[in-house]
RNA sequence: GCGGAAGUGGUGGAACGGCAGACACGCCGGCCUUAGGAGCCGGUGCCCGAAAGGGCGUGAGGGUUCGAGUCCCUCCUUCCGCACCA
């Protein structure tokens, strides 16, 4: 062999920087990814994945989102369908606020400058958006249908004002979000003042009536978890609500009504005190003077607490006693009113019968202030008298009701319906259900968002803006100041306006809606974003809808997820859209985190900037690196040690398509093909791994399973790096190989997989067209099938030897081949051969004593 | 605290209840190079052993099974959500 022969042929190198922009360029300018929605010729399919909050800059976290799901889009479209994979920008939100606030730029300015900049980024992706149904939620031709949606709800009654409790910076006169209260002391973000709570009117959306809706899954194929997450957020629980009546004293006339919720009407006679929550209306009226100072400093204490902090069952339970009776409606007991913060007001009424012996947190309580504990159900074995030391919660068959008047000895369920019947009866009670789910609080006190279109008269109250009149438009600069409040309070232009019922001065409302009110149907407005006649095209709607496979992550599972199905119901019901559930298949990728384990913000720094890593590396390398970190659904902290092993595959594939015959200087071995294989069957074996990789590759797009995708895709390369400048390299089977190679990487190395398919064209002096419009290979079930395994075998579970074994041999025949083998009967010498597991095809396991 | 998810080599991870550690990173050795932060080949869970081979190993403890990383129970740790961040 003459030296030349050992050098390596000079090729290009792989230079993406170089590649991805010419391409990006090239199907822009073919508009690849532009979809007819009038197209029906192929089956239809709508992709999408949560659109972003224009925070400034796509991070790391955007492109493992985005580039798997564009891989979906791309493996799609090979396989004939017809892909809508839309984009748009999440464009309200407090942090366009902050920005103005810290640097004076108004928010929409921020906003559409970020927007810029990251359409500019999505594009590096190589990603196959339609850019031309881009929606921007903070422009009034989206925001209108906000506002129209807002009054069909008003009108249906799904929409509806009521108090509630928000943060509020009493020296800044703003209301706070959860973010912006910091630290275990709660004070405001901007002055450090404490924080405290102010109740306000506010607007909701009815969610609550479609809770038993929301609890089905009919039709929708979700993750588990996420099912299961919905589900207990709705906290569907049957029951019964239970009248009490206030006893009569010196400062109370008594004979209220005070209604409870309990899951346990069993336990009722066990009931020894009532425990209201200090927001409960009543509280002020059944305190008695003597309690005053010690109820009204309670009441303050537990409003400084988030709710998290009051359900917390680690901490000592807290409470004061009003100084009022309340009486148990079943035996005419009287029994102490107490509150405490683990009684939250926004669930069921908002007060509980307390029966310390049997709720845990009950118990607890009672052990704290004194208070008596009565047992009223029992199981089989215990007697009606027994001190308990813990409340009894569980359930058994066998347990019987006690210490329950006429009700004792009854089985516990049957008592508990008796109960309710009887309470129903004499008009105290009735069975009942409730949920944990709360309506939706859609209004927020802030400027930036969607004005609520309603106006406030003194003459007719509260009246809807006209249908004709919409949009409600948002001022063009907001003025805003250290300690002013919203400034849309302060705009006269748009805060004053003439009622529309009665012609007078009014005031326009300054509440704007929740950013998720937007985020619950954009997908519907990305099939004709500039429509000015619909919110939602309903020809497209039912052409289109519901998405097939949305993306995006499991942060989501119970607000914006649920909200979406909730809109998608109401709106059917309105008859906007003809479908009831939104998203047809749910995918929730995990989370990539900062280095740290952290998850990723501005103000940890440890934020990785994908921009960097392309100009260093490629579209290609960093898409595919992210999938073959792991699976997608686990997300990670962000290390990017690996990302020279799937940089180093790429150039290995650009070698084996380009050099085929090249040899490696540093391996002797090089050139000849490995030991004891001819060409005619290195050749099939290279078929058969090809056929094989394709086979596994398309499964396991499917399963969205990219990191053992990426891995099969090295296999079959380092396999073809091992045959290169053989007497194999360029034949048949070797440019068969080539060919699969490639168009299995074109969903996920789009541009790299591009710029080969194009030089083999043009090598083979053929026309030139894109791998995009290729068709996805199909395997050829021949080369697939297994004609020889090697069968392990074990004795008494432990591996002991590999068999040979060809396919078509009888269970009978391979076990008294593996009798044989020299390595079994070593380990079956001087043993009784009890049992012999044979699983055909995976394993023989002798079981010996 | 409540709800959801996850714990496997030095690292990321692979494994229809059936050969634990595929594929990579890193490291070690070799080759090739004027040079290498380029490229190629080989090795690499831990312990004993020159080797052949053997033993031990999937957060901890128990259970089911011929067989458990995988299923069940108890516990520990980490991450996500908890209603005004999106």
């Amino acid at each position: 062999m003459t030296t030349e022969a050992f050098e390596r042929t000079r090729i290009d190198r792989y230079e993406p920087t170089e590649i991805e922009p010419r391409w990006q360029q090239r199907w822009d300018e073919l508009g690849l990814h532009h979809t007819d929605l009038r197209d029906t010729s192929k089956p239809k399919f709508y992709l999408l994945t949560m659109y972003p909050y224009p925070s400034g800059d796509l991070h790391i976290g955007h492109w493992y989102i985005v580039t798997p799901t564009d891989a979906i889009s791309r493996y799609r479209r090979m396989n004939g369908w017809n892909v809508f994979f839309p984009v748009g920008f999440d464009a309200f939100g407090l942090p366009a606020e902050n920005a103005a606030i810290q640097s004076g730029i108004q928010p929409r300015d921020w906003t559409m400058r970020n927007i810029e900049n990251m359409r500019r980024q999505f594009r590096t992706m190589g990603s196959t958006f339609d850019w031309s149904s881009e929606v921007i939620t903070c422009e009034p031709e989206y925001y209108c249908w906000n506002q129209w949606f807002f009054l069909k709800f008003l009108e249906a009654g799904l929409a509806y004002r009521q108090m509630a409790p928000v943060d509020w910076c009493p020296k800044d006169h703003v209301v706070l979000a959860r973010e912006q209260v910091e630290g275990p002391n709660r004070v405001c973000w901007r002055c450090g003042t404490p924080v405290i709570k102010r109740d306000l009117e506010q607007w909701f959306f009815r969610i609550t009536n479609y809770a038993d809706e929301l609890l089905k899954f009919d039709g929708i194929d979700w993750p588990e978890p996420i099912r299961v997450q919905q589900t207990n957020w709705i906290g569907r629980s049957e029951g019964a609500e239970v009248v009490f009546t206030t006893a009569e004293s010196e400062h109370h006339a008594g004979g209220e009504e005070l209604r409870v919720f309990t899951t346990r009407p069993d336990t009722l006679f066990g009931a020894t005190f009532m425990v209201l929550a200090p927001e409960h209306p009543m509280v002020d009226r059944l305190t008695s003077p003597a309690q005053r100072a010690e109820v009204d400093a309670y009441m303050a204490q537990a409003r400084r607490h988030t709710e998290i902090e009051r359900l917390s069952t680690d901490r000592p339970k807290t409470g004061v006693p009003l100084g009022s009776d309340a009486i148990n409606p079943v035996n005419g007991e009287r029994i102490p009113v107490w509150i405490a913060d683990y009684v939250l007001a926004g669930y069921g009424t908002g007060a509980i019968m307390a029966v310390p012996a049997h709720d845990e947190r009950d118990y607890a309580f009672a052990q704290r202030f004194g208070l008596p504990i009565r047992r009223v159900v029992a199981p089989r074995g215990t007697s009606a008298d027994d001190v308990m030391d813990g409340a009894y919660v569980a359930h058994s068959t066998d347990e019987r009701l006690v210490n329950s008047g006429s009700y004792s000895e009854m089985p516990a369920p049957e008592g508990a319906r008796a109960i309710t019947a009887e309470l129903e009866s004499r008009g105290l009670g009735k069975t009942a259900v409730t949920t944990r789910i709360r309506d939706w609080l859609v209004g927020r006190q802030r400027p930036w968002g969607t004005p609520i279109p309603v106006i406030y008269c003194d003459t007719d109250g509260i009246v809807p803006v006209p249908e004709a009149d919409l949009p409600v438009k948002l001022p063009d600069h907001f003025d805003y100041r250290p300690e002013g409040g919203n400034p849309l309070l302060r705009d006269p232009e748009f805060l004053n306006v003439d009622c529309p019922k009665c012609g007078k001065p009014a005031r326009r409302e300054t509440d704007t809606m929740d950013t998720f009110v937007d985020s619950s149907w954009y997908w519907w407005r990305y099939l004709s974003p500039h429509n000015d006649e619909a919110a939602i095209d309903r020809e497209l709607d039912e052409v289109w809808c519901p998405v097939d496979q949305y993306t995006g992550g499991a942060e989501h599972a119970v607000m914006h997820l649920l909200y979406a199905r909730f809109v998608c119901k109401a709106l059917n019901d309105l008859g906007v859209v003809w479908e009831r559930e939104p998203f047809k298949k749910l995918f929730n990728q995990g989370q990539i985190l900062g280095a740290d384990g952290e998850r990723m913000s501005k103000s940890r720094g440890n934020v990785q900037d994908p921009d960097e890593l392309v100009k260093r590396y490629g579209a290609d390398t960093i898409r595919l690196f992210l999938m073959f970190m792991g699976p997608w659904d686990q997300g990670g902290a962000w290390n990017p040690s690996g990302i020279d092993g799937v940089h180093r595959f790429l150039r290995r594939v650009w070698t084996v398509t380009l050099d085929p015959a090249g040899r490696e200087a540093g391996d002797p071995e090089s050139g000849r093909l490995p030991e004891g294989q001819d060409p005619e069957a290195a050749e099939r074996a290279v078929r058969v791994a090809a056929h094989r990789t394709l086979q596994q590759v398309t499964d396991e797009h499917e399963g969205f399973r990219w990191n053992t995708m990426v891995a099969h895709l090295m296999e079959l390369t380092n396999l073809l790096m091992r045959h290169r400048g053989t007497e194999i390299a360029g034949g048949t089977a070797w440019e068969e190989t080539i060919r699969l190679l490639l168009l299995m990487l074109a969903p996920i190395a789009p541009h790299f997989s591009e710029e080969l398919w194009s030089r083999r064209l043009a090598a083979a002096g053929e026309e030139w067209r894109s791998i995009h419009t290729e068709s996805w290979p199909h395997f050829d079930p021949a080369l697939v099938a297994v004609d020889q395994i090697e069968l392990p075998v074990q004795v008494n579970g432990k591996l002991r030897d590999l068999v040979p074994v060809a396919t078509g041999l009888s269970q009978a025949e391979i076990e008294a081949m593996v009798l044989e083998r020299p390595k079994v009967r070593q380990n079956l010498e001087g043993k009784q051969v009890v049992r012999i597991v044979h699983v055909p095809g995976r394993l023989v396991n002798i079981v010996v004593r």
